[in-house]
DNA sequence: CCGTTAATGTGTTATTGTGACGCAATGTAA
DNA sequence: TTACATTGCGTCACAATAACACATTAACGG
């Protein structure tokens, strides 16, 4: 695969590629999509080259369709990294024969890299992990529990994280993490997760029903213990016209 | 210039290029810098090639510099621009032949470039434009006024403004846009001009000064029509707290 | 079968923030 | 001196928010 774009390093953007930040949301805990190649004993960021007859959205799609599988997910650019030490000494002479590919033509890969950063939101449970079986391992992974990753993969993921944060004041994030039957204090669970802080029950219901993307069902979640708590949906249309126009007005 | 950058291309990042969107606010009026090279008909963002010694970061603070002088100000980059046909047929033959640069060095410029776009706020009072002398005319131009512009260029403009207009509701900006000694109604026709709205000058004043970064000092505004405003200065200390931590909460 | 337990749903209150506006103070120009 | 535009300060009603009390529900253990 990556030997293919390697020999045909004409059809892609030079020193330039796409790195992937996926997350999803599932037992109360905030995951990443993390893959390690055999090989290697590092994970990182799933990420791809560019070809160049491909918008870099396009592009971004294909590197998050090729992991997930999924379609239409809200997947947005937040930052592009390029310190000049950022991928030194990656592509050794060693990783290029084991990877088969001539020492000519590996310096299309030794140069510097710049890496355009891509943040994606995705329902974890419409998500096959590990659909491989090529040679490498695709996992999600606590984002608390992220282990060492290759490159600047942790700086990316950090500021992945922390764009996050701010959008999750701008807009309703939770549609596209959570399946579409959810309790409140499930998203509540979402947005304490992210923010890492506890929220207030009760101001919290009022606050995130007031935005009116939220369809109250008639419907409990069942098989609970305790009090079965609401199901809710979101209003699709109204969730738009929210996303577009933002949240806080601030001035 | 442009034909050294050719001639030695091997030095620069392949198909990736800055372009910065420097942000002035003069006679209340919100100016971007825009430059027109002698031979075109069309205005353009100031931009440059990045060395492949050198960060993305720094090559855009080399970028601002060589076209504003100032230092140590207000950069930051907001998005990265890579459609596939954003530059397709801009060096055309005659082009290069105008330059000067072979047929086969100017293969170089003519694949797609991805542009990474930062956008500039400086103090309009510190800049001289039009400083160059070289075959190019630099210009404020009033952000209302902007004339067509080369390439994706004014989507890259809008991007700035939208972001700008963002951040602004989450960090204090003024401190860039204005002198050192300014006036509160000055800081609100800014934020008036940026958000493209009136604001009510008694609620302004009571905001603004409850964020705690300004200092009211001991003079006011001479030669003025009507009553002499008061004049501030942005107490850089608590100014760079809030920075860090952000203005508006949200959850 | 019933009380315990740990959740969820609903309501109350005090405080703070915001929008809309009134009015006096100030300095220029007629 | 007066008219006028602009600044500075204050008021009021209302909305948003934080903190908290209490009732409701369903599983579970005795």
């Amino acid at each position: 695969m990556l030997k293919d774009i390697i020999d045909n390093n004409e059809n892609y953007q030079p020193g330039l590629s796409i790195d992937c930040v996926i997350f999803g949301f599932h037992d109360n805990q905030l995951k990443v999509l993390l893959i390690k190649v055999e090989r290697a004993n590092k994970w990182s960021l799933p990420g791809g080259f560019i070809p160049v007859d491909q918008d870099i959205d396009t592009a971004a799609i294909t590197v998050l369709n090729g992991r997930t599988g999924v379609e239409g997910v809200f997947l947005r650019q937040f930052s592009t990294f390029g310190k000049v030490k950022r991928n030194e000494q990656h592509f050794d002479k060693k990783a290029l024969e084991y990877l088969q590919i001539e020492e000519e033509k590996g310096k299309w890969l030794m140069r510097r890299f710049v890496t355009i950063g891509y943040y994606a939101l995705v329902d974890f449970s419409k998500i096959l992990p590990n659909l491989t079986g090529r040679h490498e391992i695709v996992e999600w992974i606590d984002h608390k529990e992220v282990p060492e990753l290759i490159l600047d993969h942790r700086e990316i993921l950090d500021k992945a994280l922390d764009t996050l944060r701010v959008e999750l004041n701008l807009m309703p994030i939770g549609y596209n993490l959570l399946p579409e039957k959810f309790t409140i204090p499930e998203l509540q669970k979402l947005y304490e997760t992210i923010l890492d802080k506890k929220l207030d029950r009760r101001n919290f219901l009022r606050k995130i029903t007031n935005i009116g993307i939220l369809t109250k069902l008639d419907e409990k979640k069942s098989n609970v213990a305790h009090k079965a708590p609401n199901l809710y949906s979101f209003d699709k249309e109204k969730y738009d016209e929210v996303l577009k126009n933002g949240l806080n007005q601030g001035w």
